[in-house]
RNA sequence: GUGGUCGUAGCUCAGCUGGUUAGAGCGCUGGAUUGUGGUUCCAGAGGUCGCCGGUUCGAACCCGGUCUUCCACCCCA
């Protein structure tokens, strides 16, 4: 029985034109990342579950794809759990292997796996697929692209001015304006959450306050309470929920308001260094703002902050994100490795791009010219021509079948195949083509040089 | 993971409070037009109404489950 074909939730079938679209953003994405000195590397679809579990908080774990032991998988599960119908702890004995969930990892255990062979600080780039077991939205899926550009081995902040000016290349590449880099700082976090004494609760601090665009001041406020934070110090932090004005401007407010916060102060220096950098260095198209509320992205970051937002008229949230991560290869033993990288988000810079009818016309456009199928005789006629179309560079084919008129010219059309050649018996004898120009309906008897001259 | 939502021809969608042979537009195939497409005209093909079960004399329509879509939360590219 024939059954009815499917495809997983969350994952995708890519067309031709989709495919040209997305390599255009791919290439685009690319031969920026070389400009700026990154080199590629590949790690592979699935990992050990121990490098993958426990570093994307709880919420995570819940999140990687497990893969199932081979074999005889339960003559090796843990009796007790399976007893129990304990899924959380049956898992890791039925299971040692999970699907990537980032890129950020598997390069950190990249990086500790070939520390000799490596020379710091490294820059390496990576655009590989990652898999969460997510629930599907419009731009999430459940399998979809990163393109993730990483430094490690440097602490320069040189780096983070680096990462805008990247961001802002890549965007204006791609012809999107009105994009906007935000960014914060860890320690600004730190700061508040020192200042109004609940440093115990920085992450519910900085996740409650990440939703202020959101849930506005008065749903921060509510979180805030329900996860324990005192009253009193909810009070202390509202000047930041009204920060008002420039990048400078804010920083002054910050300035205040952080007075009492070393660690506060030292974020501060660090946004005045790269903003007073990003005003030496103008950025073409893209936007650098100071977020204070952004906190979003995984707890390992201890430095900046990036997010990017999409033009405001499209609604898909974050198109990249990045940070520093003062100790990301801590975790598999390789102390004061200082990391810091950004992501770009191929699905959600696709859907923008569409929406805004940003693609170029060429990129879907493929083959150049071609040849109408005679019979036996024209055809081998016909890839001659093609064959040496080809050694110039334009794509040519021949239409395989001796279909009829009919069919071939509607095949051309339906392709937007800009030019069609009729080549029949007397054309044969002639050595010559009859070129037709699909758009204008014009066509005119040449020989091969003309051939290459009208395309 | 929680709550909700959608699912009818390849595509976009009609289909009355359950009633016999489920429709349209676009697309597709063939013809008008045996070396000339995009326009027009004519004809035709194509549907287990997401899937499974239930209620009913009778279900695309009501009920339950399941899968998928989209949305909110969680989280995030």
């Amino acid at each position: 029985m024939a059954q009815k074909p499917g495809i997983p939730k969350g994952t995708r079938d890519f067309s031709p034109a989709e495919v040209a679209k997305r390599n255009y953003i791919f290439d685009t994405i690319k031969a920026e990342f070389q400009k700026f000195g990154f080199q590629p590397i590949e790690t592979p679809s699935f990992e050990n579950s121990d490098t993958l579990m426990g570093k994307y908080g709880e919420e995570g774990d819940r999140l990687i794809f497990r893969i199932l032991n081979s074999g005889d998988f339960l003559q090796k599960s843990d009796k007790k759990a399976l007893q129990a119908e304990d899924s959380l702890k049956l898992a890791p004995s039925i299971s040692e292997k999970a699907l990537r969930y980032d890129l950020t990892v598997p390069f950190a255990r990249y990086v500790v796996q070939h520390q000799n062979e490596i020379d710091f600080p490294f820059k390496r780039y990576q655009i590989q697929p990652v898999w969460r077991a997510d629930r599907p939205q419009k731009g999430r899926f459940r399998e979809f692209y990163q393109c993730d550009a990483d430094v490690v081995g440097s602490q320069s902040l040189w780096q983070e001015v680096e990462f805008v000016q990247l961001y802002d290349a890549v965007f204006s590449a791609l012809k999107l304006e009105g994009v906007s880099i935000k960014v914060n700082n860890r320690k600004i976090l730190s700061g508040f959450a020192e200042v109004i004494g609940e440093s115990d609760k920085l992450i519910d601090f900085t996740v409650a306050l990440d939703k202020l665009d959101k849930i506005g001041e008065e749903g921060v406020k509510k979180e805030m309470e329900e996860k324990g934070i005192a009253g009193k110090a909810i009070q202390k932090i509202e000047p930041v929920f009204n920060l008002k004005g420039d990048f400078k401007t804010k920083i002054e407010s910050l300035k205040e308001i952080l007075a009492d916060s070393e660690i506060g102060k030292a974020g501060i220096k660090e946004l005045e260094f790269m903003a007073h950098a990003i005003d030496e260095l103008p950025l073409k198209t893209a936007k650098l703002e100071l977020d204070v509320t952004l906190a979003r992205g995984l707890n390992y970051y201890t430095g900046a902050i990036f997010e990017v937002a999409a033009p405001e008229t499209v609604k898909v949230g974050s198109i990249g994100g990045g940070g520093r991560y003062d100790d990301l290869t801590g975790i598999f033993g390789l102390k004061n490795v200082s990391g810091v990288g950004i992501s770009f988000g191929l699905d959600r810079i696709y859907l923008v791009l569409e929406e805004l009818g940003l693609f170029p016309e060429a990129v879907t456009e493929r083959t150049k010219i071609l040849f109408i199928n005679f019979g036996e005789n024209e055809a081998l006629y016909a890839l001659k021509a093609i064959k040496k179309l080809r050694e110039n560079n334009i794509t040519a084919e021949l239409f395989p079948d001796a279909a009829k008129m009919k069919k071939q010219m509607n095949y051309a059309n339906k392709r937007n195949i800009p030019f069609v050649v009729l080549a029949g018996e007397s054309e044969v004898q002639q050595e010559s083509y009859t070129l037709k120009n699909m758009q204008s309906g014009e066509q005119e008897e040449v020989d091969f040089e003309l051939i290459l001259q009208r395309l």
